[in-house]
DNA sequence: AGTTCCATGTCGCGG
DNA sequence: CCGCGACGTGGAACT
């Protein structure tokens, strides 16, 4: 990874055009050439970057960074304050835990909590729209389920295209749609109860005490 | 801006639970506080961060960072390979052209690219599920107008969502939708026209010259 | 403070 | 390489 401290102004033309006036900033080079302009304000990302792959060329006082799609990333440096580089080698990468794929798995393991007589069919159930979370049934016949971190528009709509296609399967129909989220937007239960989905705010938490070895004692 | 480069470890606890195993990164602490953890790998985002307010605390070979809303951030030090600090001052901050307020404001002022005898009613017309960019009229009654920089399937959704619930307001019925972008996605222009929805390619470049003073001459 | 939507979203996975 | 969906999305604008 090379750092350079510099005074620099900055442009990006591509899928937009922007400019950075002159200032002093981070310039970030990482081992497969990824570019990152770095300000000293309250901001995670950077103002200014090109990913890989791409080609840089250093001309006087000039970087110019391109790409094969067209973006053009250029930095102007009017005073370098400092460069150095070090050697990291190979990050062993970010490891997760809490996402949505264990939030499946403890509602798949529960399925009762979704309803009285629920029951797993199937879960990453596949239709030409994607695979609908977890496929389910009970007293009133099959049922999509769609899990959520956040509950928002977006997981309504995304149920919605599933039902469409499973509606259309005669084996499953009638199939009506559960959205769970551990916290559910008004807007979103707004959508959903307008096309006759059913939301449920789960306390994830709450789920991962009942899977916990402490309460399977009792 | 204080930047470390050191042999470490990163654990974080709050919205989710992750761990980095040891390795050489970047540590970036900014002005207001803000840490980032950056490895040298192709990514353009930290992979570990704390964002402003904070509060760090510097312990022998460990650093701890805590939020108010009970997130933690941990970083354990084995070994500090580089440490320095730069003083750069207030950023004038990012000038962006070309982003889709822009590209609202465009269109808006010439609506009839969108058809013979369109006239705009106005911008940002609300509804229930959020505000349509654009509420038009001509001789089909009115029409409910979604820009987008790339005409992807997100946006045919969106407006989609905005068509359900102006159709029931009978002082607007019928209400029939165009969908605007630069580049309109094939698999977009598909939903859309299953949809009855128009779909609009417009060269904003263009659109821009006729904004122009220069072409205002004539 | 809460909520919405935009973003050069970024990133990772599967076809 | 493209499409799709999650993301500690982040960040800004508006209520």
């Amino acid at each position: 990874m090379r750092l350079v401290v510099a005074d620099c102004s900055v442009d990006y033309s591509g899928r937009l055009d922007t400019h950075l006036p002159r200032a002093t900033r981070l310039i970030m080079v990482k081992a497969d050439g990824t570019v990152a302009v770095h300000a000293d304000g309250s901001r995670v990302q950077p103002l200014n970057w090109m990913g890989t792959p791409n080609q840089l060329i250093e001309e006087d006082g000039r970087w110019i960074v391109t790409n094969g799609k067209g973006e053009r990333l250029t930095i102007d440096l009017y005073q370098v304050l400092y460069e150095t580089a070090f050697e990291m080698g190979e990050d062993p990468g970010l490891q997760k835990d809490g996402v949505e794929t264990e939030l499946q798995r403890l509602i798949a393991e529960r399925v009762e909590v979704l309803g009285p007589g629920m029951e797993l069919i199937r879960r990453e159930h596949p239709t030409p729209v994607g695979p609908v979370d977890l496929l389910c049934r009970d007293s009133s016949g099959t049922v999509a389920v769609e899990i959520k971190r956040r509950g928002d528009i977006d997981g309504v709509e995304q149920l919605t295209r599933y039902l469409e296609f499973l509606g259309r399967d005669e084996r499953l129909a009638p199939v009506r749609g559960v959205f769970v989220a551990q916290l559910i937007k008004p807007q979103a239960r707004l959508l959903a109860e307008d096309r006759g989905i059913d939301c449920i705010e789960l306390d994830y938490d709450g789920l991962r005490e009942i899977d916990s070895p402490i309460l399977k004692l009792f």
